[in-house]
DNA sequence: AGCACA
């Protein structure tokens, strides 16, 4: 039954679709492949860039006898197979047919991921990003960003050939030099294909348009950019005010989760939508309420502030650029409040429903593919960099206050339970320490947030604390 | 110039 023991001798080696091809040229393309084997049949997979060298490629065709063609006329010609001019020599695969790991990036589509290697987001235009990829069609939308990767920017072309002719002109290549600042060397632009289909743009703003809509609001505070930031009394930059709060959290011991988020801040006000997120490492999350005084008390109470004893998830907060959140409405990393909870809706049938939210029947199957949210409930902050950006401003986080180092509601805990190094959440209340800080609103609803969320992951075990005491 | 990926 071993096919491994079975003869490999180059010259016993039996047919296949798949013709294994090497000593290519350089980076050779799948459209030079082809080029070689398309007189011979019909194409059905190629795999290129194959081997230590990257010199070696696979072709498939749809039938035996092509492959058979092809072999046996470069076996019988007085013409070797050439690419650019470098013979290539053909045989049988020993597989027959190509495994297709494609990674998602080189699954063609309309909308490009680009990333402007070795450039900062303020070096490159929008405007000059246009110029260069309306030369192969009409740009529909561009949206621009910075992730770990660099500067990055989705652009949307009317269909798969349009967005394939501008990638493979362009890919490797560099913004043309006097496109660009003078200090700026070479820009080599990375290009593969995004899985989204249509960019969902909120606003012509500097870093995003849609050529589609000129009706769409200007937002002319991300046009401004960082001038906008006003100055305060003190004279240190004071951000404008906003309803959305940014929150980074700081020595991550424990998971925060959204119903952790939830509960935390809805002590002062009604939480609309909740988006957790990761940005250079550091976890961050966005946290929308109806109106910029709701959110100024939480900020103004919460920052410094610890969700957990000992240190332990240090909140730092200031408001977003965001006025309103696009976000998936029920994921691990993102809640809309404003939308009806299906897992209340079932918590009022079977008994258990509560107790296992993750169970409820929430998204599952029901997002297209290709939605403009990430499949797969994560939400990712490069669609919504549609909108301006995620960082309100970097660097601008207040000093901690005095009470920077005690846990958030330390002084109005009436359980005693900060003393205990155990995480909050483990036995979070309605009224509990969390929900206790001066000035808070009791408005948490206590079946769903408490109960019903919260302590499950508890038991769970999702954010259990070591077992050390500090206080021991 | 000699077989991918998991």
């Amino acid at each position: 039954m071993s096919t491994s023991s079975q003869h490999q001798f180059r010259y016993t080696q039996t047919p296949s679709k798949v013709l294994h091809l090497r000593n290519l040229p350089w980076e050779c393309s799948e459209e030079e492949l082809r080029e070689l084997c398309k007189p011979f049949g019909k194409i059905v997979n190629t795999k290129c860039n194959v081997g230590a060298n990257r010199n070696q490629a696979f072709v498939e065709f749809v039938d035996l006898n092509q492959a058979i063609s092809m072999v046996s006329y470069y076996a019988s010609s007085s013409e070797p197979a050439m690419v650019r001019g470098k013979t290539v020599y053909i045989q049988y695969s020993n597989r027959h047919e190509i495994v297709n790991n494609k990674s998602p990036g080189d699954i063609p589509g309309n909308v490009l991921l680009v990333t402007i290697e070795g450039v900062e987001a303020g070096d490159v235009s929008i405007d000059v990003i246009h110029l260069v990829f309306s030369a192969f069609g009409f740009v529909h939308k561009i949206a621009t960003f910075e992730k770990t990767a660099g500067f990055q920017a989705l652009i949307q072309f009317t269909d798969a050939e349009t967005a394939s002719a501008a990638r493979d002109a362009l890919d490797g290549r560099s913004i043309p030099r006097y496109l660009l600042p003078a200090h700026v060397g070479s820009c080599n632009l990375r290009i593969s294909y995004s899985a989204h289909k249509d960019l969902n743009i909120k606003f012509q703003s500097n870093r995003s348009r849609d050529y589609t809509n000129p009706m769409l609001p200007v937002n002319y505070t991300a046009i401004e950019g960082t001038v906008q930031t006003a100055i305060g009394p003190d004279g240190k930059r004071k951000e404008p005010e906003s309803n959305v709060l940014l929150a980074s959290i700081e020595n991550m011991q424990y998971a925060v989760t959204v119903d952790v988020l939830h509960t935390v801040f809805s002590a002062f006000g009604t939480v609309q939508k909740i988006a957790i997120f990761e940005k250079n490492g550091q976890t961050q999350a966005l946290i929308q309420y109806p109106d910029v005084m709701t959110a100024a008390a939480a900020r103004e109470a919460l920052e410094g502030h610890c969700i957990y004893d000992g240190g332990y998830c240090k909140l730092h907060l200031s408001y977003s650029r965001h006025t309103d959140l696009n976000v998936k409405a029920f994921s691990d990393k993102s809640r809309d409040y404003t939308v009806p909870d299906p897992s209340l809706v079932a918590a009022q049938g079977p008994a258990t429903a509560w107790q296992n939210p993750q169970a409820a029947p929430m998204y599952h199957g029901s997002a297209p593919a290709y939605h403009t949210q990430v499949p797969g409930g994560q939400w990712d902050p490069s669609l919504q960099a549609v909108r301006p950006s995620y960082i309100s401003a970097p660097g601008t986080f207040q000093a901690s206050s005095p009470l920077a180092s005690s846990p958030i509601g330390h002084n109005a805990n009436p359980t005693g339970i900060a003393q205990s190094g155990v995480p909050r959440n483990v036995n979070l209340q309605p009224s509990g320490a969390l929900l206790s800080v001066p000035g808070s609103s009791p408005l948490v609803q206590t079946s769903q947030a408490a109960q019903g969320l919260v302590q499950p992951n508890a038991r769970t075990g999702a954010a259990s604390p070591p077992g050390q005491h500090y206080y021991a």
